[in-house]
Formats: C-alpha cells, sequence, structure tokens
DNA sequence: CGCACACTGTGTGCGCCATACACAGACCAT
DNA sequence: ATGGTCTGTGTATGGCGCACACAGTGTGCG
C-alpha cells in the first residue's frame, strides 16, 4: 500500500529530474522560458492577463504547444512562482533571530510588491518546488539558536509568512494603482465609511474614522512603518514563546514534555 | 471637485436603500435569495461552481435575468459574502479585551469552516456592506477599555483577521475533504518533503521533517489546538504593544507625541 | 379611465477561456 | 535506413461573463 511519491511531472522538471535520452525533436524552450513570458504578462496586466493563448503568443508558439511543457494551467502558475520568486536571499550572518526574520519578511513583501499576482494565484497545494524550498529553509533557519521547538518553528514562520501575506494583500489594489489613484480611492473609502457608520450602530467604527486620515492609514500606512509595526507586534508574540520555552530569565512554566527543542 | 461618494447599486440595496416606487412589473425575487442559491452551489462544488447560468437555473430562472439584480459577477460575490457571514455575533459581555478578540476570532473561523469558498473569492474592495460593517465593529470593540489608539486598534484587529484568512487558507484544501483524504495528503507530502528537502541543502527543513508527522501537524494541527496556539502568540504580541501603551506597572518606553490614547 | 413608459424576464450572440484529440513532420536509438 | 516517439499545429467542444434587442407587464400620471 505505499502511495504514489513520484513526483507531479511538473516539479520532476523544476527539480531538474530528467530521464534518459529520448527519440523525437528536441524541444524548442525550457520551463523557465515559458515562466518568465507569463510573469511579463502578469507583471503588466495582473494575474487575469495570462492565459494560455497569451502566453504562447508571447513565445511566438501556438496555444496546444504549452500543454507539450505545462499539463495544466496550475502548472503554469507553479513555474511562475518558482520563477518570479527566485532562490532566496541569504540571511545576513551575525543577526540574532529577531533581525534574520525581519529581512526574509521584507524580501518575501519585496518579491510580492514587484509581482502584486502571485497574491492572486489560487494555492492549491503545499509548496514542493525548489525555490519554495529555499524561502522555507531560509525563514526556518532564522530561527536558529531559539529554544523553539521543531514544531514552534513551523508555526512561527507560518505566522510570518500569513502575516506578510495577509498585509500585502490589503496593499493590493494600491500596488496595481497609482499613488494618486489609491490615495483618491482611500479617501473616498474613508467618506462612505463615514456616511454609514453611524455613531449609535457603529460606535466602534466610527470613533476609527472620525479623525481624518485614520482609515486611509489603515490602507495606505502600510507602505513601510506600518509594516514594520505590525510585524513588530507578531515577532513580540513569538518573543513571548521564546521566553515561555527558555528558563534563562523565568521560570519555564511548563516543561515540554515529549518534544525536543 | 467632490468625488463620487453615491454608492453602487448593490450596495444601495444590501443597505436597504430604496428609491421612490417605480413602474413596471415587480422583481420576482430578493438579492437574498440569489444569495442563498449561489451559497448552495458554493458550499457543495466549491466558488467554481458559481457562475451566473447555474445561479439562474437553481433559481429557475434564465442566466441573463440575474443581471436585473446584480451588475457583475463580483457583485454576486459581494452579495453572498454578506449573506454568509450574517450579522456578528454580539461579543460576550463581562470578558477582558483578550477573551472578547478570542470569540470574535473563533467566530470567524467558524464561518470559514462553514464556507470555505469565502477564501477564493477576490477581494476587490474594502468591505462597506452591512454585515461586513458589524463584524469589523464586534472586532474592534473588543479592544475597547485598552488603551489603544484608534490606529492600533485597527491594526491589532487587522492582525487577528488576517491570523484567521491565512490560517485557514493552509487548511482549505482540507476542509473540502474527508478526513481520510486529508491524512493521507499530508502523509504524502511529509513523504515527498523528506525526499527533497535533504539534509545538506536545506538542513532545517529537515530536522523539522525527521520525526513523524510534524509536517502533518503544519497543517492537521490548525483543527483546534494549532488555531488557539497561534492567536495565542498573535494576541501575546497585542498584548505587549498594550502593556508599552499603559505605564501601569511599567515605564512607558516613549511618550506617544501625536497620539491620543 | 387610459396611456405612456420604465421596468421585468428572455433569447441570441460575441469573444474569450481551458483543454481534448487527431495529425504531420522532425529527430534519435537501433 | 527506419520505426517509434516526440514536437508543434489545427480544429473542435463546452463553458464562461456579459452586451444588446425584444416582448410583455403593471404602475404613476394625465
Amino acid at each position: 500500500m505505499d502511495e504514489q511519491v513520484e513526483l507531479p511531472r511538473v516539479l520532476q522538471q523544476l527539480w531538474g529530474i530528467e530521464g534518459p535520452a529520448r527519440p523525437g525533436p528536441k524541444p524548442a524552450f525550457h520551463l523557465s522560458d515559458i515562466g518568465q513570458a507569463a510573469i511579463r504578462l502578469a507583471d503588466t496586466g495582473g494575474l487575469a492577463a495570462v492565459s494560455m493563448s497569451k502566453v504562447a503568443a508571447e513565445l511566438g508558439f501556438t496555444t496546444m504547444s504549452l500543454y507539450r511543457y505545462v499539463d495544466s494551467k496550475d502548472d503554469l502558475y507553479a513555474v511562475m512562482l518558482e520563477e518570479a520568486f527566485g532562490e532566496a536571499p541569504e540571511p545576513v550572518a551575525g543577526q540574532a533571530w529577531r533581525g534574520r526574520i525581519t529581512g526574509w519578511a521584507e524580501a518575501f513583501r519585496d518579491s510580492l510588491r514587484q509581482h502584486p499576482w502571485i497574491l492572486q494565484v489560487p494555492v492549491s497545494e503545499p509548496p514542493l518546488s525548489p525555490n519554495q524550498l529555499t524561502w522555507m529553509e531560509s525563514a526556518l533557519q532564522a530561527f536558529d539558536g531559539t529554544p523553539l521547538t521543531a514544531n514552534e518553528r513551523l508555526s512561527s514562520m507560518l505566522l510570518v509568512n500569513i502575516y506578510v501575506r495577509g498585509t500585502m494583500q490589503l496593499t493590493l489594489t494600491m500596488l496595481t494603482q497609482t499613488a494618486e489613484e489609491a490615495a483618491t480611492a482611500g479617501r473616498l473609502y474613508n467618506q462612505r465609511l463615514r456616511l454609514l457608520a453611524t455613531e449609535d450602530r457603529f460606535p466602534a467604527i466610527a470613533a476609527g474614522v472620525q479623525q481624518p486620515n485614520s482609515v486611509d492609514d489603515l490602507d495606505l500606512d502600510f507602505e513601510d512603518d506600518g509594516f514594520r509595526d505590525g510585524l513588530g507586534t507578531v515577532l513580540d508574540g513569538i518573543q513571548v514563546r521564546i521566553d515561555r520555552q527558555s528558563p534563562i530569565d523565568r521560570k519555564a512554566r511548563k516543561a515540554p514534555t515529549d518534544r525536543q527543542g
């Protein structure tokens, strides 16, 4: 009853696993060519601008020829992600965990800023492609030297990952707009919110919108400072986890039983 | 240069804003009928099962008749969300902020569990519909009594919001599968990861996968305990924010200058 | 009372999409 | 040299969101 551990074709190719030499014509291009062409389209027109026919046209081939390289559009997405992220940046040595994971988060954010369509890619499966794993590895290494257990490192990484994705999702609309458009959109939202969130039914919202520009900030301020602040809060939470684990300056509340540090 | 503060048609209808009586036949049904029909489809077949024609068929009408009620498919999504979430649950009185926001987060999570397709709905605009605002209001009220500023409450709310969405996104696949399928999928992922993440190139990942079931947990453990743990970490971070604001048992590190407490 | 007209539901049609399938030619192992 | 397999291609199918023109309906106004 062994399971189907064999990788899907895309993953095999992304990992550079190649079968023995075979007869027939050589492929005209490489997976990464397809990925780059698709990314070119997505960067300018959003993920909606990526279709099999458009990508094929971008490469100067017919639609169906793409299916010789990629089994489905989901596979195309996988290739795009792999190409867009590239290899994870090496963490700066000599930093504490907080500096390391902050650097990772900012690199991640920068990738999303450069390729906002990433946030629109429907996520179907957990990451298994090479570059995705390098990013995962890099994030996990940030917690080297902390007393966190393996599981805690995983969930801490996920926390940071989720934070970056989530905040960038909020600013997604802005990323594809000019600063001007984004500003007026934010002001419009603020006005409408002030109109609808009456003080009797929505006191807390009303209190938040009362001071001008406050809800603008809700989206706009995530430009840079807001990002760092929010990330800091998440990391503060992780720090609490760490303090709880390490009996250095604080008595361990409950000794971890089964887990290995 | 006043801007277009007037609401789009869907929002007007969702808020129950109606113009004066008009000639012509009365509409055959209500927006919420459409929403419920669409939700019925999405709950069983995922968001992909929702198309204008399918929804119309579900109601016993033709495709194009839907456009008399809804200007676009995005509008349909808005109606679905509004209907699926319903009004936010009242926070339990007499709890501290932590208990209140935890209750809110769990209610939010439960909504996502019941309607996993929510996570697939492309988010285009910030929330302005009535029920969405009640959820926003409810979350903000959870921070009543804390020394957090209005902006800090907003960003804390977003943090929790993002956390819930993010973690549920990870378990999305599981939500639509049977427990058995999910388990084998998790085991398969674990196996593949162990195969690819070799110790030389991916030491941190390898360390995480070494102990059996650890990466299963990465997804599976979010069933209940993992959710609470992660949420606890996020709230710990917010607690640090609160402590920093309140000079009760801790000297204010840096007096907030411009902001009002 | 009647009538004009806005509104309802409908049918048809367009352009786009992902992708199944059959085919012609190219190329390599044998 | 040749057989088999691979490549790129052309055609076709079923679905999608939505624009538009049309016929009937019932209400507000004269």
